[in-house]
DNA sequence: TTTCCCGTGTCACACTCGTGTCACATCGAT
DNA sequence: ATCGATGTGACACGAGTGTGACACGGGAAA
């Protein structure tokens, strides 16, 4: 498995060592794709998923937070900018944008390869952390799929959330006013008995696992591992 | 049930990038209050009771400083300051003030998030003062489980409260219409002998533990640590 | 716009299970 | 030994929950 990096930046001899470090040093592990203007940039920002981005800030055609921005409203794959000495101040601009890392020029390859790195590896973390599961179910948070035992399920917007708070409080007993509360937030004029509705729906659509969600009677519904 | 986090921060952009941040990444975990200036800060810390709060030292109307010290005077939630690139010499005021945590801007996001997070599971962790035990009898308020040698039991909700009584006064002896009061509360037309009977019920579940609760004739029932 | 469909809240009914009560057995104190 | 207090088993009622059906409303499609 290969970690694809783009690497936007337009002194044409920085490019191409910043390419071969990221392919040599990687031996494998890196799939590098380069651009030397904003618009190639942002072409290739548009037809690719970026496990990582390295931006040069001053370029001609678009800058580098034109091309985060655009990345940001694609996904949220790591960024680093790169910006000449003396202009920290854009970085702050930067971060606003949502980069989440940076190098001033002239910077040693290696402290940006290792930054990569870092990113990287926080940013798998993150998507670890998106996705919440119990027993049979997982759901990912970020693209809103909900998996039984690896396969796809179809579940409604309600019954999503409903999991949500279950997932994130698994094993705990949570009662119906709590689920109220958490789940149907503004519009508390509802019975009590809507959770036990949404509930079997949830059932319903979890199949197999749909013994996972105990009911305790007088006190409310439990998600177990099984 | 959602968490609360104050975001106070006076450049405009940042603020919104922030409190966006923690709506969308949250998915409805975090209910975010803004604001940007001290004065504003002051009367929502005021106002409100808060799980986290993210300060920006340097403000007009009130330094950080300061609305931490309100913050800390009204109760022990977490607090982020935010201070800017040069200035870390503030930071050791800010631990003196009492804050938690910090990060220097430009700061990443994620990275921002990431604290809170851990700030908050510290937080929640250090309030499981939830958890009641007895002998070899455990009981978890927040997710209502019980456990006898850290074996998981199930009992009714009857039981539950029952139990959650004897443990509030372990070793005390607490007589039938002490108990009818605190866990029978509104329908108190019943006999005294519906004591005996949620007791034997209670005892029946807790297997090996029965033991613990102890009979005083003519008085009531009093739970033990053996 | 109208029409249709899907998501969602509510009600009615059936049924399970928790819970209160009683009767009787047993225990313990005087 | 006697009597009040407590343990125990059985039973019936009702609260709590599962389930099907229906109505309402908003959004998509025509």
């Amino acid at each position: 498995m290969s970690y694809k990096v783009l690497i936007v930046e337009d002194l044409p001899e920085l490019l191409e060592a910043m390419g071969d470090f990221y392919r040599e040093k990687g031996a494998g592990l890196w799939e590098v794709v380069t651009a030397s203007d904003g618009k190639d940039a942002l072409a290739k920002v548009a037809g690719n998923d970026f496990d990582l981005m390295i931006l040069d800030i001053m370029l001609p055609g678009a800058s580098g937070f034109d091309i985060c921005k655009a990345a940001r409203s694609k996904g949220d794959c790591p960024i680093i900018f790169v910006t000449a000495l003396g202009s920290e101040n854009s970085i702050l601009k930067g971060y606003e944008t949502g980069c989440d890392d940076y190098v001033v020029k002239p910077f040693s390859l290696k402290q940006l390869y290792a930054k990569s790195l870092g990113l990287l590896m926080r940013a798998k973390e993150s998507q670890d952390s998106d996705i919440l599961s119990c027993g049979s179910i997982s759901l990912n948070k970020r693209t809103m799929l909900v998996k039984v035992n690896d396969r796809e399920i179809s579940i409604n917007a309600k019954e999503y959330f409903l999991l949500v708070y279950l997932l994130e409080n698994k094993n705990s007993v949570l009662t119906r006013r709590a689920i109220l509360e958490r789940v149907w937030k503004d519009d508390l004029d509802v019975t009590d008995r809507v959770v036990d509705t949404a509930i079997r729906r949830l059932r319903d659509n979890l199949g197999e696992a749909a013994g996972q969600i105990k009911t305790v009677i007088g006190r409310g519904y439990r998600l177990t591992e099984e």
